[in-house]
RNA sequence: GCCGGUGUGGCGGAAUUGGCAGACGCACGGGACUUAAAAUCCCGGGUUCGAGAGAGCGUACGGGUUCGACCCCCGUCACCGGCACCA
């Protein structure tokens, strides 16, 4: 008989999905297993083979969490909001909503198609007005909590997409999704007080299982820094607070620098006697994109205030203030203190300007680079009552002092900025709040969300940079929820963040219509036990997720403080050269040719053996008919009826060690290696022929990887059930012993031969086994042994030397 | 520049974390079956020298620790990812 992979793929899919075999059971006594994996964005292009690799690998865990005996949660949805659909939808004037109901048609039968064992009544869709009411509604309880403000400022604006942009969207200076160029542009805009959960964002990493590098990235994103704020005062009589984390370094203090973007700027026009050249940079300065301000290596440009002049606390010196585009107006105060000593730029900046430059930290050469370093090789000098501590020790002394002097305090800094919520798109959820004349913005009553998108002629972006939505004047004039007067809409619409940062709750209960999922299912499910996805996503919506949900815990809608208990995350598939799959290289592998060529088992098996999973692979057209011929060998050998429920003589070492090997692969995601180990079994029953037991040890570790052949040949072995829902097999360590161990025998550390011996032989017996060795004894002719190391059961090291 | 990561045969990758480097697969070579080819099955293989038994050299490079190092330490180089005038 043949292994048409075609009619048994389809079979069995039928099968599982009319048996709902994936189905998950709220409030089940068997334990739970939460396994998330990211949704997809159902594009036109469809299912890509990047996606089949971290969706097989979930399912791979979740099937063999079932027959671990685990109730075991495993959704699927779709993340559809967005500028790609409505794209599309401009281009080729079909609706945003008919364009997503395909993509997410076609991605659902490809999904059915490779066989994932989600749960399919679980599925949600992020532009479901059943779902967009609960996104709507977490909003709505942000800003009842002051989380979400309404502010001017200049944002990143992409001259494509005519559309506001995250910084985390902003990619090289351009557009992360068209390639456009993003240019600085004034906008009110909402905003999400992301910062006000820093500290939590970060501290809160200690008490989950998330791999190091994504701790580490989240951490460096968030930029937390432990320094000083320091104020100075000035002949213009304001004080001029700077941030720094080197305190110690204030003796060395020899001008300050104000960002352009600074108030005092304006503040103290009348008493800047150069003001036409100080407002004259700081136009240019204004014109300039972020991108162009901070590129790389460059000069570095001011000018001095002309007027008005600081005082170090420290020595009473007065110093001049410049104003520089090196300093941040959004990060710290917009001011520094210029310690050109012992920071590189401030040294590049005093040297173009001619700058005194004081050591006040012994072990570098100031006359050449700044002296950086802040660890204990430093000793203060040219610094009054620091002379001669170290820097680890100035810095506390330096904080005390300024503190009691009344100049500054501890301060802590992040990088971190405030999350821009909004965007001037048709596609996405309509902001849930009317803006009135008298009552300013109110919030649309909770019972009337959600509050629908409404049908327009044209959703194209506008040239004024407001929100499609903005030209819908019925839609955007209603009356005030408060006082009942004329008021208005709001028009923008929310990011593609915002449906994504709570979809794993609603999986929990998806079709609940009065909360964002009931007390019990949050209860029962949460958290997620184990979430995989990409390392892209690490500080954008593994960040954004977190923080909306430790609000929503704040505000007791969930049960724990963190959404996901375990991260991991895969690498990328890469094309046939090594080089990313794209349509303009047109490398770019469609699983519909695989699974219509090898069938969907093969691809499956492949995309697990390719290498490492948290590792980049290029694709290989070679290597995916491998996999498919090991899966031919298996139907050749497993579809012959076998005799003997007991696992064979011959066979049965090798077969403990398989299910011990591929079932601790999985659960470090090691599935390259399990494959391996199923491919030596398979070589082992082809050179020892198999009983029924056997072959029936070999389908239930073959089933979470290649489900559908492994059921066929269940079937055809007589075997009962189902191999998805029948228990993992156990193995039992006694029956793996080798009771002859082959013992490498080295000489002075240098592996000379191998021997046969007993297990568990003593030192004794195996020196006497190694020098009866022909070539041992002929290494160890006229020679005295000075040492023997035994490592049990792998090695003796004779260490040998001349006889006197 | 800073923070992470990686570097092993012709190729993808293994190696119980300090104990026989190269599992498994791809590609390749040889054999069996076949009129022949494909498919399938069996065998082989890091590299150099050697007819051979065997010996030397081998995990990016240079040192070190150790009886023993792909693994630990110090230094260097290359590539990949993230951040980047964050004071």
């Amino acid at each position: 008989m043949e292994y048409n992979f075609a009619r048994i793929e389809k079979k069995w899919q039928d099968r599982w999905f009319s048996e709902k075999t994936g189905a998950a059971v709220t409030g089940s006594e068997k334990p739970k297993f939460y396994g998330l994996i990211e949704f997809p964005y159902p594009s036109g292009q469809g299912l890509h083979v990047g996606h089949a690799r971290p969706f097989t690998a979930m399912d791979i865990i979740c099937r063999k969490k079932r027959m671990d005996g685990y109730n075991v949660l495993f959704p699927i949805g779709f993340d559809a909001f967005g500028l790609p659909t409505e794209n599309y939808a401009i281009k080729n004037h079909i609706h945003p909503s008919i364009v997503t109901r395909d993509n997410i048609a076609n991605f659902t039968r490809q999904l059915k198609m490779l066989g994932y064992s989600f749960d399919w009544d679980r599925c949600v869709d992020t532009t479901d007005p059943d779902y967009y009411k609960w996104t709507q509604w977490i909003f709505l309880q942000l800003f009842r909590n002051d989380l979400a403000y309404k502010a001017t400022m200049p944002v990143n604006w992409c001259t494509s997409c005519k559309c506001v942009l995250a910084n985390e969207e902003v990619v090289d200076g351009v557009c992360e999704r068209c390639g456009s160029e993003v240019i600085r542009r004034e906008k009110s805009q909402w905003m999400l007080r992301i910062t006000k959960y820093a500290d939590r964002l970060i501290d809160d990493l200690d008490d989950v299982d998330f791999i190091e590098r994504v701790k580490i990235q989240q951490k460096n994103w968030i930029g937390r820094s432990e320094g000083t704020e320091l104020t100075f005062a000035t002949t213009a009589g304001d004080p001029l607070t700077v941030y720094t984390t080197r305190c110690d370094t204030l003796f060395g203090v020899t001008y300050m620098v104000l960002s352009p973007e600074h108030p005092y700027l304006e503040k103290w026009k009348d008493a800047v006697s150069n003001w036409d050249a100080v407002s004259a940079y700081r136009d240019e300065a204004a014109r300039k994109s972020d991108f162009e301000r901070s590129e790389l290596n460059k000069d570095k440009t001011g000018v001095l205030l002309d007027g008005v002049r600081a005082v170090n606390p420290a020595t009473r010196e007065e110093i001049p203030i410049y104003v520089s585009d090196y300093v941040l107006m959004s990060y710290g105060t917009g001011a520094v203190m210029g310690v050109p000593g012992h920071d590189q730029r401030d040294w590049e900046f005093a040297t173009k300007f001619g700058l005194p430059i004081i050591e006040v930290v012994r072990g570098g050469d100031i006359t050449k680079e700044a002296f950086t370093l802040k660890d204990d090789t430093g000793i203060m000098v040219n610094s009054g009552f620091l002379n001669g501590m170290t820097v680890k020790d100035a810095i506390p002394a330096m904080k005390q002092w300024v503190t009691e002097q009344g100049f500054g305090h501890p301060k802590t800094n992040y990088k971190l900025r405030d999350w821009v919520f909004s965007r001037q798109r048709y596609w996405g959820e309509p902001i849930p709040l009317v803006n009135c004349p008298k009552c300013g913005w109110v919030p649309v009553p909770e019972d009337q969300l959600p509050v629908l998108l409404p049908e327009v002629e044209s959703y194209e972006p506008t040239d004024t940079g407001e929100s499609p939505l903005s030209k819908m004047t019925d839609w955007v004039n209603t009356t005030c929820p408060h006082c009942g007067g004329p008021a208005q809409r709001e028009t923008d619409t929310m990011p593609q963040w915002a449906g994504s940062s709570w979809y794993f709750l609603r999986y929990m209960d998806p079709k609940n219509d009065s909360a964002i999922a009931s007390k019990e299912a949050l209860d029962y499910w949460s958290p997620v036990d184990w979430y995989n996805g990409g390392m892209e996503h690490t500080t954008l919506h593994l960040l954004y997720s977190r923080f909306w949900h430790k609000f929503l815990y704040d505000i007791g809608a969930v049960p724990t403080k963190e959404p996901y208990a375990k991260r991991t995350s895969h690498g990328m598939i890469l094309g046939e050269g090594g080089e990313k799959m794209s349509k303009s290289r047109g490398n770019v592998v469609n699983p519909n040719d695989i699974v219509e060529q090898y069938g969907a088992d093969t691809l499956r098996v492949y995309i697990m053996f390719i290498g490492d999973f948290t590792k980049a692979a290029a694709w290989s057209g070679k290597a995916v008919a491998g996999c498919k011929r090991f899966l031919d060998r298996i139907w050749v050998i497993a579809s012959e009826r076998r005799e003997g429920d007991e696992l064979s003589k011959a066979n049965e070492k090798e077969v403990h060690r398989a299910i011990q090997k591929v079932g601790s692969d999985i659960e470090e995601m090691k599935f390259n290696t399990a494959i391996a180990q199923l491919m030596s079994l398979v070589n082992q029953f082809y050179a020892n022929e198999p009983s029924r037991g056997d072959i029936r040890a070999l389908l239930l570790l073959l089933s979470p990887f290649a489900p559908h052949i492994a059921e066929e040949l269940w079937e055809l072995q007589g075997f009962e059930g189902m191999a998805c829902e029948t228990a993992w097999p156990v193995f039992d360590e006694s029956k793996m012993i080798d009771e002859v161990k082959t013992i490498a025998v080295q000489v002075n550390g240098k592996l000379r031969s191998t021997v046969a011996a007993p297990l568990d032989a003593d030192q004794q017996t195996l020196l006497e086994l190694a020098l009866a060795d022909r070539k041992i004894a002929g290494y160890a002719e006229g020679m005295e042994i000075v040492k023997t190391i035994v490592v049990p059961n792998k090695l003796i090291n004779l260490i040998l030397k001349p006889k006197k």
